[in-house]
DNA sequence: GCCGCGTCAAGAGCAGTGCTCTCGATTTTG
DNA sequence: CAAAATCGAGAGCACTGCTCTTGACGCGGC
C-alpha cells in the first residue's frame, strides 16, 4: 500500500499543482493572490480549491513554509559546499546564496520578509524553517569560535541586561558563543536581510550599478566586524 | 483671497479628514485598506471619496508621502537637537528617533519599508522624502569627515568598479566623503532599517527582552565600524 | 459484483471590494 | 441672476473570499 491508491495520489498531485500555480501568480500579484484566478488557471471552479486548502491564508502558509525551506536548503547547501575551515568563504557563500535565492524568487522573498499581512498570524510551523538561514550563519561563528580562529576587532561590548539576554540566547544556541560575538553575528544577519530587502524593494541607490560588488563588500565589512579570519 | 471661500476650505478639510480616517484604518487593515470602510466611517458613500482622491492608490500615495515626511522630520529634529560636534550622540539620536517613530507608527512604517504592493509604482514625489533619513545619517558622516574626527578601524576596502560607483555617489552627495566611509555609512543605514524591520515584523529573537539595549548596542557597533569618535 | 460511504467538482449565492456613471442639489463664477 | 462647476448619493459592474447544496465518482466491505 505504497499509495492509498489513485485518489490519494491525485490528491497529492492536485495540492502540488495548486501550489505551483499559486507560486506563479505570486510573482505577479504578490501577497494578494486570487484563489479564483488560481482555480481558473487550473480549469476548476474556486470552490473546488477549498477541498485542498481550507482558506487562502492556509495556501499562503503552505507557500511560505515551502519558500522558507527552499531558502534554507539553498543557504545550507552553499555552506556545506565549502571547506569547514574556510570560515570567511562559508560566510560569503551563505550570504550570496541567500541573495541569489531572493533575486531569483523576489515574490517569495517578499512573502517571507516583507511586511506582515495584517490579519495573518504566522503559524508555529513556520518558525522552524524561518530560522535556518540565521542558524547557518551562527553555525559558522560557532565553528570559528570552537577553533579559536575568530579575532574580533575592538568595538563596543554588550553590557548590563543585554549581556545577560545574549548569554541566555547563546546558551540556547550552544557552542558557548561569547555575548559580543553573538551580537555581531546578529548584526551580520540583520545586514544581510537589509541588503537583500533594499535591493529587491528598489531602494538601493541607482548610483551603484555594480550591485554584486556592493553586496560582497558590505558582507565583507560584517565579516570583518565579526572577526572572521581574512584571506592571506 | 486667502481662501477661495467656503468650498475650497471644506475641501481641504475633507482631504485631511479622509487621510486621518484612512491612517486610522491603516493601523488595523494594513496596506489593504478599504475605501468603502473609510467612507462609512465618515458617513459618506464610497463614490464621494473619488471627488478627493482619484483612486485608492493615490490615497495610499498621499499617506506614504506624509509618513515619509513625518519620519524625516522626527529624524532631522533629533539630529538638530544635538551638539553638532557630538557625532556619536547625533548618530544614536537619529537612529533612536527612526526606531521610535517606527514603533509608534508600525503600520505606516510597514507601508514605507515593507514589501512593495505589486501593482503599485512609487511616484516620483515619494523619492525625495524617502531619502531624508539616510541623508541625515550621511550628514553626520560629512560633518565628522570635514572635521577630521572620523577614525575608521581597519577593514575591507572597496575596490574595482565598486570604488568608482561609490566615488560617483559621494560626488553627488557632496562633502568629499571617501569611498570606504560612504560604504560603511550605507551599512549603518542598512543595519538601522534591518533592526527596525526585524523588531516590528516580529522576527526579533524573543530571547532578547531588552530591545532598547539591543538596539543601542547594534547601533553602537555600526558607529564603531564607521569610526565615529567614542565617548571618553 | 455491488452498494453505501467518503470524496470530489460544479454551481448558486452572500457580503465585501474598487471603480464608473448618472442624477439632483449646492455653491461659485461671469 | 443665470450659467457653470462642484458635490453627495445611489445604482451598477466586475471582482474577491467563502459557504452551502447538488450530483457524480472512486473506494472498501459484504
Amino acid at each position: 500500500m505504497s499509495a492509498s491508491s489513485i485518489r490519494a495520489r491525485v490528491r497529492a498531485e492536485m495540492i502540488d499543482e495548486i501550489k505551483a500555480v499559486a507560486r506563479r501568480h505570486l510573482a505577479t500579484d504578490g501577497a494578494n493572490l486570487s484563489l479564483r484566478a488560481v482555480a481558473r488557471d487550473m480549469g476548476m471552479v474556486s470552490s473546488a480549491i477549498y477541498r485542498y486548502f481550507p482558506s487562502r491564508d492556509e495556501l499562503l502558509t503552505a507557500l511560505i513554509i515551502e519558500a522558507y525551506d527552499a531558502l534554507g536548503s539553498a543557504v545550507e547547501a552553499a555552506d556545506a559546499d565549502r571547506d569547514r575551515a574556510d570560515l570567511r568563504g562559508r560566510w560569503h557563500a551563505v550570504c550570496r546564496a541567500a541573495r541569489g535565492w531572493g533575486l531569483a524568487h523576489p515574490a517569495e522573498y517578499a512573502l517571507l520578509y516583507g511586511s506582515p499581512v495584517p490579519g495573518y498570524a504566522a503559524p508555529d510551523a513556520t518558525i522552524g524553517p524561518a530560522q535556518r538561514p540565521p542558524l547557518t550563519l551562527i553555525g559558522i561563528l560557532r565553528d570559528g569560535f570552537a577553533a579559536g580562529r575568530i579575532e574580533p576587532p575592538p568595538a563596543t561590548e554588550p553590557a548590563g541586561p543585554l549581556r545577560a539576554d545574549l548569554a541566555e540566547l547563546a546558551a540556547q544556541l550552544g557552542g558557548g558563543l561569547p555575548e559580543a560575538l553573538l551580537a555581531r553575528g546578529m548584526a551580520g544577519w540583520t545586514q544581510l536581510f537589509g541588503l537583500i530587502s533594499f535591493e529587491l524593494f528598489g531602494r538601493i541607490n541607482r548610483a551603484l550599478p555594480h550591485r554584486d560588488h556592493y553586496f560582497d563588500h558590505q558582507i565583507a565589512l560584517m565579516a570583518d566586524l565579526i572577526g572572521l579570519p581574512r584571506p592571506a
